[in-house]
RNA sequence: GGCUCCGUGGUCAAGAGGUUAAGACAUCGCCCUUUCACGGCGGUAACACGGGUUCAAUUCCCGUCGGAGUCACCA
């Protein structure tokens, strides 16, 4: 059997695009799994959106993502170049688009912009001006052509459609897809400045490169005919197409930047780790023959039979992701985990002297992304104001009352206690609370309101009175009876 | 608007002519707990609608409705 040759064909106009990830991901896997090739294209054809720097974002991303490419500009496989405008210095654009035009298949069009203007049909509803071609230029003898190139006029190369007939297609995923030609426009295979358009480079070289199974989302699905037309007027054998499902945003648009988490970076920013954020994509769209959701990228290769993607389209959930890179933050090891969230915390915890790695166990079991750090742990720096109504907790036993004299019961013997460790506060405080005959919340639980002053600690009162000290504690605590006094 | 695709709970989804229609996230309740979270247990919640085909349709076909994508010298 044939080897399954996959490709990666970003264009670098910026961030890594979940869509774009998830795309990869699967021609990643669709490889992989069949023991085949992925190989990495940059297609950077329109110089206008082409951005500084985004070449490099897509090897990161990839190299980041474990998406490690077989053949690439960087590993020559032997079907190079591997960047769209090198190709194009090869002339191979411009040979293949002349062979089409000898067959009858493609044509010159000298058109400029005011004459197309005047093409404009219909306006859709978002104000959107649809224009078909009218094959104006094909009637151009070959003498007409001619004299316009060496007088110098611009020039495109379109596809020559008949408007009679259908074309069909076939996808994997999708079915055999048939299309009326007389709705396929005429489009630019070479464009004005030289370079090919995405349709037609796109066609080249997957043939030139040898790539079975062009995989690609969903918004290809009605230009996949023109392709096909390409494919066959060359006389060469179509590849097998797979079409990806649109990942929408929680409108059930195609995810956008404005959504705030539409690219890979975006949520790497928002403390999302990539394993993670790998695993969350894999299953927007594709679900293994088990019910199990946590996959490495191993995994994932042995499990990714492409035949289980759906066709439906999927909406990208923020909130399940939190929660799966919470599981992966409480399976990973802590010295990982630490290294990961250090930088968080010494951002968050601006006070000299506490220490770090000791908060960052209490935190690594309540996260759910690295930037839940800061609000968690923030009150360890200095007291927050808080509202009394906390004092106040049914289950507890706790009331503002109840409150006042614990806190001014404490504040005496948390004075005169030495030992600050948790072990020794717990077994104390558990001691004099069973003494008092009183449950253990009604004590602990207005100390660990005075002393953080938040509805909810990574810790419970003796942690952090142990992490606080003596003085500091005292202090909240003084600041807790002063505040439910007040308000007697 | 034309064309194309899609349509199982709020979301991701399994299933496939005959099932009590899985599971996960979210949500709600209970338990555990020095708070919250974690964990455990349980609950609410779905086959868009109408016609066929069939002994039997959520599953197959058609239509309707709904949603999306696409109609560039962008990819």
């Amino acid at each position: 059997m044939e080897k399954i040759r996959t490709r990666y064909a970003p264009s670098p106009t910026g961030k890594m695009h979940v869509g774009n990830l998830r795309s990869a991901l699967y021609e990643f896997l669709i490889a992989k799994h069949a023991g085949g090739d992925f190989m990495l294209r940059i297609e950077d054809t329109d110089q206008e959106r082409y951005v500084e720097g985004a070449v490099d974002i897509i090897y990161r991303t990839l190299e980041k993502t474990g998406l490690i490419h077989d053949e690439g500009p960087d590993k020559d496989g032997g079907y190079g170049p591997y960047v769209q405008s090198e190709r194009m210095k090869t002339g191979i654009y411009m040979k293949y688009a002349k062979e089409l035009i000898e067959k009858g298949e493609a044509y010159y069009c000298f058109c400029d912009k005011e004459r197309l203007s005047t093409l404009k049909t219909e306006v859709d509803d978002e104000g959107k001006s649809i224009t078909i071609y009218d094959k104006h230029c094909l009637s151009l003898s070959k003498e007409e052509v001619e004299a316009n190139i060496k007088a110098g006029k611009p020039f495109v190369i379109r596809q020559n459609i008949p408007n009679e007939g259908t074309t069909t297609f076939s996808d994997e995923l999708y079915g055999d897809i048939t299309v009326e030609n007389a709705e396929l426009d005429d489009m630019i295979l070479i464009k004005s400045d030289g370079y090919p358009t995405y349709n037609f480079a796109n066609v080249i070289d997957d043939h030139t490169m040898n790539i079975t199974h062009v995989v690609r989302g969903n918004e290809y699905l009605s230009s996949s005919p023109k392709y096909v037309r390409l494919y066959e007027a060359f006389g060469w054998k179509v590849p097998v197409y797979i079409h990806l499902p649109l990942i929408t945003d929680e409108n059930h648009k195609k995810l956008s930047k404005r959504s705030g988490h539409a690219s890979f970076e975006d949520l790497l920013e928002q403390g999302f780790i990539t394993e993670a954020i790998v695993n969350y994509v894999a299953l927007l769209g594709w679900s293994p023959e088990d019910n199990n959701e946590i996959f490495s990228l191993d995994e994932l290769i042995k499990a990714f039979d492409y035949h289980r993607i759906s066709k439906s389209p999927a909406v990208f959930d923020i909130v399940k992701l939190r929660w799966m890179n919470g599981e992966y933050l409480k399976k990973m090891d802590f010295d990982k985990f630490y290294e990961m969230a250090e930088p968080y915390l010494k951002e968050a915890l601006t006070k000299p002297g506490l220490d770090i790695k000791h908060i960052a166990q209490l935190v690594k079991t309540r996260i759910e992304v690295f930037t839940d750090i800061k609000e968690m742990v923030d009150f360890f720096n200095e007291l927050p104001s808080y509202d009394i109504e906390m004092y106040e907790h049914k289950k507890m036993k706790s009331t503002k009352e109840s409150s006042l004299s614990v806190l001014k019961e404490m504040v005496q013997i948390l004075n005169d206690w030495d030992d600050y460790s948790n072990d020794a506060l717990y077994a104390m405080l558990t001691d004099y609370a069973s003494k008092k005959e009183l449950k253990n919340g009604t004590i602990l639980w207005p100390l660990r309101t005075a002393l953080s002053g938040k509805q909810m600690t990574p810790a419970g009162a003796t942690e952090i009175l142990e992490i606080l000290g003596k003085d500091e504690s005292v202090a909240r605590i003084k600041k807790g009876i002063e505040l439910l006094e007040k308000a007697q």
